[in-house]
DNA sequence: GCATTAACAGCCG
DNA sequence: CGGCTGTTAATGC
């Protein structure tokens, strides 16, 4: 369990809940730390929480079927997901890896489930998680192909700067260039080169171990 | 050829 | 000093 201070910091969506249900879901939720480098699930395990990331950054990733590695999602500070399995009671269909030291905020599945029967608030703000996630996978499947470096890159920030999925957190991200890279299915050399076209451009700012956004519209189209 | 890995000097905190 | 950045050279698909 975790304090009523607590959750308000690191649960946007806390924001919407009665008293009574914000009560139930700060029983419900653990933090837990990860070393960089450390794997959260693997694919195929059981890992019945919904998840929030409190500090760090996460990658979604699985497989192909020719045994190429495809990054799914990356997730910063202020993140949720895990809500399709956790409804679905499945397996985790992906890989999740801390690529720094990461906490996480793990709620269990009773008290996801007793706030899905019983909450208005979180169910909006469900529809409109799962809405933007929708969004941010159809992107995907033109993504491999069809984009270059840079605007791969450039779609790959532009989601971590989602206004629905991460409000009120500003246009400033504290990310190496090689993090980015690793979010992105690129060396951290294309990383360096794709970042500075993109300033040239004048869509974000380089800065030592992070970027500003300057043009979130413009690098959410980037390319396409 | 193009992207990735390796390697290294310079810079920043 | 340790980690990040910007570049170049070598290597691989």
């Amino acid at each position: 369990m975790i304090s009523a201070a607590r959750l308000r910091e690191i649960a946007f969506w806390s924001a919407d809940l009665s008293e009574q249900e914000f009560e139930h879901a700060r029983r419900g939720i653990v933090e837990k730390a990860y070393g960089k480098g450390a794997y959260i699930c693997h694919r195929g395990d059981r890992f019945d929480s919904w998840a929030g990331v409190t500090e760090g950054l996460v990658k979604l990733s699985t497989v192909s079927r020719n045994g190429k590695a495809v990054t799914l999602a990356g997730l910063r500070a202020g993140g949720w997901f895990g809500e399709g399995t956790v409804l679905k009671n499945e397996v985790r269909q992906y890989d999740l890896v801390a690529l720094r030291d990461t906490r996480m905020a793990l709620m269990d599945r009773s008290t996801f489930l007793w706030l899905f029967e019983n909450s208005v608030g979180f169910n909006r703000f469900l529809v409109k998680q799962f809405n933007e996630r929708l969004g941010q996978f159809i992107a995907l499947v033109e993504y491999d192909r069809m984009l270059d470096a840079p605007a791969r890159l450039a779609r790959n920030i532009a989601s971590l700067f989602n206004p629905a999925l991460y409000p009120g957190l500003g246009m400033h991200l504290q990310v190496s260039q090689e993090e980015i890279g690793l979010l992105s299915g690129i060396s951290r050399q294309m990383a360096n080169k794709s970042l500075q076209i993109l300033e040239s451009k004048g869509l974000l700012r380089v800065e030592h171990n992070g970027i500003t956004v300057l043009e979130l519209e413009r690098l959410a189209r980037y390319g396409g």
